[in-house]
RNA sequence: GCCGGCGUAGCUCAGUUGGCUAGAGCGUCUGACUGUGGAUCAGAAGGUCGAUGGUUCGAGCCCAUCCGUCGGUACCA
């Protein structure tokens, strides 16, 4: 083909393929978090992935075209559609859109969800997120059980107590936070934005920058200048003693919390909601082992109206190059009460919480607790000899029906490549059958990991080495199964 | 979006102050070896030096723009 006709393969930015191995490890995940979320009593939905962009609450009325951050077109009919960007908001039109469900309606989703955004490690256009909501209740209870989930979901995956936290605030502490300020000051809506975001850089900018922010702005490293909220020195002062919140319980903390904002409604409201989740907490003995409420988390500015959480991985993480990065939050979330509202004028309360299903994933690979085999079928029946392929065929029939799983090779290169091959894509046992074994009634059978490592002391007599294959014995066909099976659970495979 | 680093073979990189047909290792493929992947040896394929324009007698090297990538920062439902 002329080379100028060609296509060039190419693939869009921040948009991946996922090959089997990292595929199958997903899925075993996944698996994993399914039973802990059904546990608890969440069904399964699946909504489409394209939606009107109304219904994301993504439309700009005044611009008439979708919000930024998010992928939009306009379908056959001239409506802007776009990919869900997460599944809380499709969540709530399904609800909107089935007054009937039984409250409240708790359910568990998993899929692909799309942002127009900055790719970075580990961060991406396309990824999965795994939710668990709650919809139908204002109870606190069920927040509880969303930081609950989240313990025994990490716990299932093999991460224990302490080396991840899960923290809790409340929006309308913030608010409260907030209130504070404006008692030392005037503080429009825009700069009640700019504190919630400086809080929330606290663990990336330290004291010195949120107190920068607050104030004249920052200038970071790379000399970009973040404008400040120009607050009075009395008002950051108010959000730094706010920052320097602790205690070693949650009701210690809600104490202090509840000293700083006591003249804000809202604020003590979010205590009160705060000091109902710990109470649920405590009754389920989840200490500050697992929970803690963590005045900086802010979690995004837009729905949630009262509790938010997010979970973080506290142990240092190496990645394939070596560096030390701490890995951000894996899950999130928080409670939404306005959302269902928007559609039917009607309030329903909600909670929920998500996974970031790739982020975890890489985070359970760098520790080694995930199986990262990248084959389904442990075993290759050779074809040393073509015109014996129907005695092939039931052996490997046989060997499947032992719940082994088995590939017959289907290609056409000789005994050399078809090792290769079996080598290469994962096998761990090949399987020949020649004239010399059918004449004796046997099977040869290769473990073909412990010929690898005994290959890295071949020597220099190939011959030799070849005519005793160490790696390969030789047995009687009907010991077949149970010999392979061995060999597996050598490698705790099957 | 903004600021900065980096783009040479599939991968990791060399490439002299701008100067011949752009190199190495690893990997891949082929053969020695049609009943054995991993050893050894021999050989081969693979590059419009990220793209486009410019400076120059001459550009992988200098300049501009764009694209990609990495890092910081902003935004983030």
């Amino acid at each position: 083909m002329n080379k100028t006709l060609r296509t060039e393969p190419r693939r869009l930015k921040g948009f991946r393929d996922i090959t089997s191995a990292d595929l199958l490890a997903r899925d075993r995940m996944i698996a994993r978090i399914r039973e802990v979320y059904e546990r608890y009593g969440f069904t399964p939905l699946e909504t489409p992935m394209l939606e009107y962009v109304d219904a994301l609450g993504k439309f700009l009325p005044e611009a008439d075209q979708p919000d930024g951050g998010i992928f939009a077109f306009r379908d056959e009919d001239e409506e802007w559609v776009a990919l869900r960007y997460d599944l809380t908001a499709p969540l709530s039109r399904f609800v909107a859109m089935n007054p009937e469900l039984p409250k409240p309606f708790r359910r568990y989703q998993v899929g692909p969800v799309f942002r127009v955004e900055k790719p970075g490690p580990g961060r991406f256009r396309e990824f999965y997120q795994f939710d668990v909501d709650t919809v139908g209740t204002a109870s606190m209870l069920a927040d509880a059980e969303c930081c609950m989930i989240m313990c025994d979901t990490l716990e299932a995956l093999g991460i224990l107590p302490g080396d991840y936290a899960i923290r809790v605030n409340n929006r309308k502490v913030l608010s409260g936070v907030v209130d504070a300020v404006a008692a030392h000051g005037p503080v429009t809506p825009e700069t009640g934005l700019t504190i919630l975001r400086a809080i929330d850089k606290l663990d990336r900018v330290g004291v010195d920058g949120v107190r920068q922010l607050l104030g004249p702005g920052r200038r970071d490293e790379s000399g970009d200048f973040t404008r400040g909220a120009a607050l009075s020195a009395a008002q950051i002062d108010v959000v730094s003693d706010y920052l320097n919140v602790k205690g070693t319980t949650r009701v210690a903390v809600c104490d202090e919390l509840q000293r700083l904002i006591e003249k804000s409604p809202t604020g003590c409201e979010g205590v009160a909601e705060l000091r109902e989740i710990d109470e649920a907490l405590s009754n389920m003995e989840y200490g500050v082992d697992r929970v803690t409420i963590d005045p900086t988390v802010v979690r995004g500015l837009a729905y949630y109206t009262g509790p938010v959480f997010e979970g973080v991985l506290t142990f240092p993480i190496v990645d394939e190059e070596g560096v030390s990065r701490p890995f951000g939050s894996v899950v999130g979330g928080g409670r939404y009460d306005g959302l269902v509202e928007r559609f039917t004028g009607q309030k329903i309360p909600a909670t929920g919480t998500s996974i970031g299903v790739d982020r975890l994933l890489a985070a359970l690979k760098t520790l080694g607790r995930i199986d990262t085999q990248s084959t389904t079928a442990s075993v290759l029946v050779t074809r040393l000899d073509k015109t014996l392929t129907a005695e092939y065929q039931r052996l490997v029939g046989e060997l499947r029906a032992a719940g082994i799983g088995t590939e017959l090779y289907v290609g056409t290169q000789g005994i050399g490549k078809q090792f290769k091959y079996a080598s290469d894509s994962g096998k761990i046992v090949a399987v020949v059958i020649g004239e010399d074994e059918r004449a004796r009634g046997e099977v040869a059978v290769k473990d073909l990991r412990l010929g690898e490592e005994l290959s890295k002391n071949i020597g220099a007599d190939r011959r030799q080495w070849l005519e005793q294959q160490p790696a390969q014995l030789s047995v009687a066909r009907g010991e077949l199964i149970p010999t392979i099976k061995r060999i597996l659970s050598r490698y705790a495979i099957g």
